[in-house]
DNA sequence: AGCACGCCGACT
DNA sequence: GTCGGCGTGCTC
């Protein structure tokens, strides 16, 4: 904890009366400064918690958000700077979100000004530049002695060009500055001081005039201002928005104030939105419910007003978890309150926002949307409109957890089981699990979807934290798609794709189907599989997968650091066919395009969605039966919902299935599902196809018989004999820096510390490693990682606060991030 | 993270 | 003496 002074002897309210101290959090923090106090100067009283203040730090002025003040009254002998200004009227973060930004910097292990800078959306961060001006008229040092060079070159600048930024100056003169305008400053020859950049939020105004009576003799002698001052008196609507006035005369803004300056006209603001592009128009297709959705429905509503309820709704594919949603909408905006609905991707917004959409429409009621694909100016305006009401409904992905809605009435997270709602950098926040302590600060039901809940929300259900609600079967009594695996053991396979799937894929396309194949190509992950007998190499300590290594030509763990070389043969039945497999999403749709002559085909994964709007352009083709074969990743597996698919073929499951992941099974389970839910969700029936080296896998064997309750089972029992989630708690520590053997060095520092405590103070925490990271070398920078696991998540953290506080001499370039609740090792 | 302060060697 | 380089420690 760092030194306080006698602060906290006051009591820190939230909204105590003619408070004279402010605590704040910087924003960004500084180094590890947490929360610091401040005087309240008397022009800024009525300041209050979470409102955005500048304050003095040192020489600097740094950004903050008030999270407390007290009355001054109970403190004694303390010498605290002012605050010296406020950037909020009204605090911008409502007491809830507060709350739930210091939850996370706790939970999370990060500090409060990072917690509030993930929560804050980024236009209100505000970023100082030093500037630099010359002092005395730019006379100064025109008749020194003896002028260095660069010092006259600098003072030439600024006296032709005012003042200016430092980082102008250097690019001005192409030359590195600070050490020269520190000696300038030294002698007195110019000052430097800080400005504002990025002020506050881009809000848009539209500016429109009207005309006052009043005595017009001013404007006898300038008849041009007396032509506008009668063109906006006679105006038909009274008054002119500035763009008119543009049209009909040479420089309005500058005659405008003229006029203004006179009290001739007076101006009109009025705040404008920059409208999110607007969905292609969705028809609302409001069905009756079926039993099950009923029942959810009803459940979800006795719920509402009744304080935090959270509820998993576990619904298959097709089941109409959307409708769900729809109808406790529908209520909550009926009572009264506000919704925030989360999906996992900016992706899928689009077909949620529709949705919704289309059922408001004719309510006056408006949604906003939240997510990173925003401009900063949309973004901003979208805050706002929640802020103040004026839409109801918050969609987006897990950044729009913070959006600034008042008086939620439910919370809804889609997809829940999603990796995309974890943040991989920066403050590794949980999206879900933020939306569920969300819902507990705001005291509002929660609803968990998902056609293959997480493991962590179906232990939650079990032990009756959640509420469980089942829809077991698909809307309008459709049928499951038909799903069938394709043994590749021992097949020779010079083509990616089997005699039935090709044949199934030809007749598809014969029969104007749609046809989806998923190929998950990730090379660096590749287990080392025996094409006879379909057995991996896995690790004797971990039960994972193994990964092979080619640059060392090693077998690698990336739990602990168990490595060994490569078997000549399988150990399990001796053939010598270990293998790995070479196909990509790209090279398959070169294969495909030969095969299969005048087949409209399309490929979606990172490399041909990276273009802005090819994506929604691809989906539309795809939409619109403008294409018969689409190939695809990770992405053609997620929620959209297109009618025509009547075929999917997964090309090669055996990639999803062993990933060197504790969740890897988990993770195939629901891709698998996922991507076979696309098929059958029209008129006609779908059929799967699945190839693999592993038929008599589990997870294959449940994604046949859509059986998610026995994959469960078997998933959770595993979970359980190895203390993982959601049986334990992890908690990754990953070390990065430039030079091998001092990161390496400090891992295992820090790994005996950690045995060190763990044997002491906290008992059942295993600290496993260091080993290299899976990507031991990354951007030019080797990393080793520890994990942690064990019962309680609390214990976890504070071992891990212990080990990253200790004083462990490190590089300057050594940095230390910690990952708590991992969604993957890699 | 900045930024001051202070100690020390190099240059005038 | 003056300048500037870098290590140390503080910021309410």
């Amino acid at each position: 904890m760092t030194e306080r002074r006698d602060v906290d002897a006051a009591k820190h309210g939230a909204g105590a009366a003619g408070a004279t101290v402010a605590r704040v959090v910087l924003v960004p923090p500084s180094g590890r400064l947490g929360e610091l106090d401040y005087r309240i100067p008397p022009s800024l009283r009525g300041l209050r918690a979470g409102a955005r203040v500048v304050v003095p730090l040192g020489t600097r002025r740094c950004m903050g958000v008030v999270t407390a003040v007290a009355d001054h009254a109970t403190l004694k002998d303390v010498r605290l700077r002012d605050v010296i200004d406020t950037l909020d009227a009204e605090p911008i973060l409502a007491g809830a979100l507060l709350r739930l930004a210091m939850w996370m910097a706790e939970y999370y292990l990060a500090t409060p000004g990072d917690a509030l800078a993930t929560a804050l959306p980024g236009v209100l961060r505000i970023e100082t530049e030093k500037v630099v001006e010359c002092i005395d008229g730019g006379n100064a040092g025109a008749h020194a002695p003896k002028v260095d060079q660069l010092d006259a070159a600098i003072l030439e600048t600024l006296r032709r060009e005012g003042t200016l930024s430092v980082t102008a100056l250097c690019e001005r003169l192409e030359v590195e500055t600070d050490a020269a305008i520190r000696r300038l400053q030294r002698r007195r020859w110019v000052r430097v001081s800080e400005r504002f950049v990025r002020e506050v939020a881009p809000t848009r105004y539209e500016l429109s005039y009207s005309a006052n009576t009043g005595d017009t003799t001013a404007l006898n002698r300038r008849p041009a201002l007396r032509a506008m001052y009668e063109y906006l008196r006679d105006h038909p609507q009274g008054r002119a928005a500035i763009r008119e006035l543009r049209g009909s005369f040479a420089n309005p803004a500058a005659k405008v104030r003229q006029l203004r300056d006179l009290g001739l006209v007076r101006e009109h603001r009025r705040e404008v939105y920059r409208t999110v592009a607007e969905e292609q128009q969705l028809t609302d297709r409001r069905v009756s419910l079926n039993a099950a959705q009923s029942a959810a429905v009803e459940r979800i509503v006795s719920a509402l007003g009744d304080g935090f309820q959270p509820f998993l709704l576990l619904g298959v594919t097709g089941s109409g978890k959307t409708e769900v949603y729809l109808r406790v909408i529908a209520e909550v905006l009926e009572r009264g309150r506000n919704v925030l609905i989360l999906v996992p991707e900016i992706s899928l917004t689009h077909q949620v926002v529709g949705r919704v959409r289309a059922r408001l429409i004719g309510s006056g009621i408006d949604v906003a949307v939240l997510h990173s694909g925003l401009g900063p100016g949309e973004r901003w305006d979208e805050w706002r409109r929640l802020a103040r009401g004026e839409a109801r409904i918050a969609i987006g992905a897990r950044s729009a957890v913070f959006a600034p809605l008042p008086n939620l009435g439910v919370i809804i997270v889609d997809e829940e089981h999603d990796g995309a709602y974890k943040q991989a950098d920066g403050l590794r926040y949980h999206g879900r699990d933020v939306a569920v302590m969300r819902a507990k600060l705001e005291n509002c039901p929660l609803v968990l979807g998902s056609a293959t809940a997480s493991m962590e929300s179906l232990h939650n259900a079990r032990m009756g934290r959640y509420a469980l609600l089942e829809l077991p079967a698909r809307v309008e009594s459709r049928a499951l798609p038909d799903v069938e695996l394709l043994d590749l053991r021992g097949r020779a396979m010079q083509s990616p794709l089997s005699p039935p799937l090709a044949a199934a894929i030809e007749a598809n396309f014969a029969a104007g189907g749609q046809t989806l194949l998923f190929l998950n190509r990730r090379g660096f992950a590749n287990a080392l599989q025996c094409r006879a007998c379909g057995d991996t190499v896995s690790c004797p300590n971990c039960s994972i997968s193994l990964t092979w290594h080619q640059r060392d030509a090693a077998l690698r763990c990336h739990y602990c650091d168990f490595a060994r070389v490569r078997p000549p043969r399988c150990e399990v039945c001796g053939e010598a066919a270990l293998d790995t497999w070479g196909w990509g999403t790209e090279r398959l749709e070169g294969f495909l395009r030969e095969t299969l002559p005048g087949a409209r085909i399309a490929r979606m994964d990172r490399d041909t969605t990276a273009r802005k709007g090819s994506l929604a352009n691809l989906l539309h083709a795809w939409n619109t039966a403008k294409l018969d074969v689409l190939i695809g990743t990770q992405m053609v597996t997620k929620g959209h919902d297109v009618a025509g698919v009547t075929l999917v073929g997964v090309v090669m499951a055996d990639l999803v299935l062993h990933l060197p992941d504790f969740r890897s099974a988990e993770k195939a389970f629901q891709q698998l599902v996922q991507v076979a839910g696309r098929a059958g969700r029209g008129d006609r029936p779908g059929r799967v196809l699945i190839q693999t080296l592993q038929p008599e896998h589990h997870v294959l064997r449940a994604v046949v018989t859509h059986d998610f309750a026995s994959f469960a089972e078997n998933e959770l029992n595993q979970r359980e004999e190895l203390g993982y989630p959601p049986f334990g708690r992890l908690v990754l520590m990953r070390f990065e820096g430039g030079d091998m053997q001092a990161v390496k060095a400090v891992a295992e520092q820090c790994a005996e510390r950690l045995r060190h405590s763990a044997q002491s103070g906290a008992r059942g925490v295993a600290v496993l490693g260091p080993a290299p990271a899976p990507l031991a070398r990354l951007r030019g920078r080797h990393r080793w990682q520890i994990l942690l696991r064990g019962k309680s998540g609390a214990t976890l953290r504070r071992l891990a606060i212990d080990a990253t506080q200790s004083r462990v001499k490190r590089p300057g370039d050594l940095r230390i991030l910690v990952d708590v609740d991992p969604q993957s090792l890699l």
